[in-house]
DNA sequence: AAAAAAATTAGAAAAATTCTAAAAAAGTTT
DNA sequence: AAACTTTTTTAGAATTTTTCTAATTTTTTT
């Protein structure tokens, strides 16, 4: 484990929301500046096939990288772009029933309006 | 609806696999060459806002279209990066109860090892 | 401590996507 | 169907995102 390598990942871990590999590497760069634009990308995907963190697929924008201890899903709201977790308890045991095999992992994002826009809409009608 | 766009649809249509941008614009190029690229992903942005086709991340690689009729999450093995459609049938209902709230739409995608790569690695061994 | 293996670096290169302003096409109005 | 307005397309440059490269540095193994 590098200096490189525990920074990225303390960098995921101690932010609830999910940040860009860009986003990463500059919050990097304050910590370590001389820290490779090529490290910080070496390092999500190694991390990413070693399971320890997931990536979230950006809809349109960059892809974002999560911890990936519980498997979850993530939503997604319409209005104003915020991106939240949501627990779904036993969703994975479940689409492997509705397979009929076994799964590695799923990566579920929902689009929705968020009650704070939800709200907003009401208000404006 | 301009020819392009119609193009364009009718790529995303005509067939079962999924495509990136730049390959929906090589067979658009094919039977129309002077299509533009900002064209092909003009209309992509305008189809997904619409919700006539539906943008698939690629884990990593670039992002696919699907078309957007009847809401199924994909299947995409580990083993050989294939995707193929899951038919998930009352998915979006069900989510919408677990979350308590109306949903716009999801996306689902399940990592697994596909019959022929499990049967692979089976003989293999 | 020396040797071997693995990871990092800087920056170039490649790939993917967006932007721009002019031209063309589509849709509207008379 | 001619004149007008609006929308879309075009080509290519610009930007953004990601990957590659080869020389160093760091880490691990012997």
């Amino acid at each position: 484990m590098t200096r490189q390598r525990a920074l990225i990942l303390d960098i995921i871990r101690s932010d609830k929301c999910h940040h860009t590999a860009e986003e990463i590497f500059s919050m990097a760069r304050e910590r370590m500046p001389t820290i490779s634009r090529a490290t910080v990308y070496n390092n999500l995907h190694s991390l990413e096939d070693e399971k320890i963190i997931r990536r979230i697929s950006g809809d349109g924008s960059s892809d974002r990288y999560d911890n990936a201890f519980i498997p979850h899903g993530h939503l997604v709201c319409i209005g104003c772009d915020k991106m939240t977790d949501f627990d779904l308890p036993e969703l994975d045991r479940e689409i492997s029933e509705r397979l009929g095999e076994p799964i590695d992992s799923y990566e579920l994002k929902v689009r929705y309006i968020c009650p704070t826009c939800r709200a907003a809409a009401a208000t404006a009608e």
